[in-house]
DNA sequence: AGTAACTGTTACGAATATAATTACAGTATG
DNA sequence: CATACTGTAATTATATTCGTAACAGTTACT
C-alpha cells in the first residue's frame, strides 16, 4: 500500500483534532515525520477534492473543510492510492503459446481489482473521526 | 502486495493444469517469466507446507501434492505475503508529546491488520482450481 | 513598496526495496 | 562418475520510494 494514504489520513486526523487551528506544512510534516514538500503534495490533492482548504502567503496553512465524521478512509484511499494493492511485477508473458503464461497477468489483474474493492468496503466503515477516537483509546490504554 | 504471492499462485495453477506432469524450476521460471532460483525459493516454501512435492536430482522437479479445488488463495497469501499490505513507511513518532503523533503508528497498524483480515476473507473464496477456470474463461473470450 | 512567511510544483539525489544473477553444496539417475 | 536437478546464500543490478533543494506565485504585515 502507498504511504501517501498514511500521510493523508494522519494529516486529516491532526486537523480534525483541532478543527479551528490552521496548520502549516512545516507543522504537519513535523508531526507526521516527513518533509514539508511531501505534505504539501498530499495536501494539494486533498484540497482539490475539498477535504481541506489551503491558504497561501504569510500566516497561511491548511484547515479542515469537511465533516470528519462523514469522510471515510475509502475516499482517502481512492484519492491517494487506488491501484496500489497490485504489485508492480507481473508474471507470465502475453506472447507465449501456453494458455497459463499468456493469460495469467489478466486474471491476476482481475483478482487484485476485486480484492481492492473488498478493501474499499472495509475502509468505507472507518471515518476520520473514528480514527481520532482510536487514537484517544490507545492513549487511554497507555496509563 | 508481495510479488511472491503472484509467483506462488502462477506456479500452482501451472502444476494444476497438468497434475501428473513434473516441472523443473527452469520450465516454471520460463512460464512465469522470472529466474529459476527465485522459483525454487518460492517452491521450497510451498513444499514445506505440503502443497507441492520436490524431487531432487536428475529427472527431478516439482509436482502438485494437494487438491487444487481445496487450496485457497488465502492460504497462499498467508504462506508468502502476510503483512505485506502494510506500507514499510510509518508516520508519527512515539517520542513526541502530541497524542496524534505518538499513537498514529499503532492505530494505522491496527487498521492495516484488520484490512488484511478482510482481504484474507476475499481470498478464501478463491481456489487454485477457480483461478485455472478463470484462465480458461479469458482464453475463451479471446476467440 | 518591501520583506517575511507561506503554498504549489518540479527536478534531482539518496536511501531502500526488489528482482536477477551467480555460485556452489547436496542429491538422485542412468 | 557424469549429468541434471533442488536448496540456499551471497552478490549485483534495477526500480521504487523518500528526502531535499529550488523557485515561482501569493498573502500579510509594517
Amino acid at each position: 500500500m502507498n504511504s501517501e494514504f498514511t500521510i493523508a489520513v494522519h494529516s486529516l486526523v491532526l486537523l480534525a483534532y483541532r478543527p479551528d487551528h490552521m496548520a502549516t506544512s512545516d507543522m504537519i510534516a513535523h508531526n507526521v515525520c516527513t518533509h514539508p514538500a511531501r505534505v504539501r503534495k498530499v495536501m494539494a490533492c486533498l484540497r482539490k477534492l475539498g477535504y481541506v482548504k489551503a491558504k497561501e502567503g504569510s500566516g497561511g496553512g491548511f484547515i479542515l473543510s469537511c465533516d470528519p465524521s462523514q469522510v471515510t478512509l475509502a475516499e482517502i484511499y481512492r484519492a491517494t492510492s487506488i491501484g496500489s494493492i497490485k504489485p508492480g511485477w507481473c508474471s507470465g508473458d502475453a506472447e507465449q503459446e501456453c494458455m497459463i503464461a499468456c493469460n495469467m497477468a489478466d486474471v491476476m489483474g482481475q483478482i487484485f481489482t476485486e480484492a481492492e474493492m473488498h478493501l474499499l468496503g472495509f475502509l468505507q466503515q472507518l471515518t476520520i473521526q473514528q480514527v481520532l477516537g482510536r487514537i484517544r483509546d490507545v492513549q487511554q490504554d497507555r496509563t
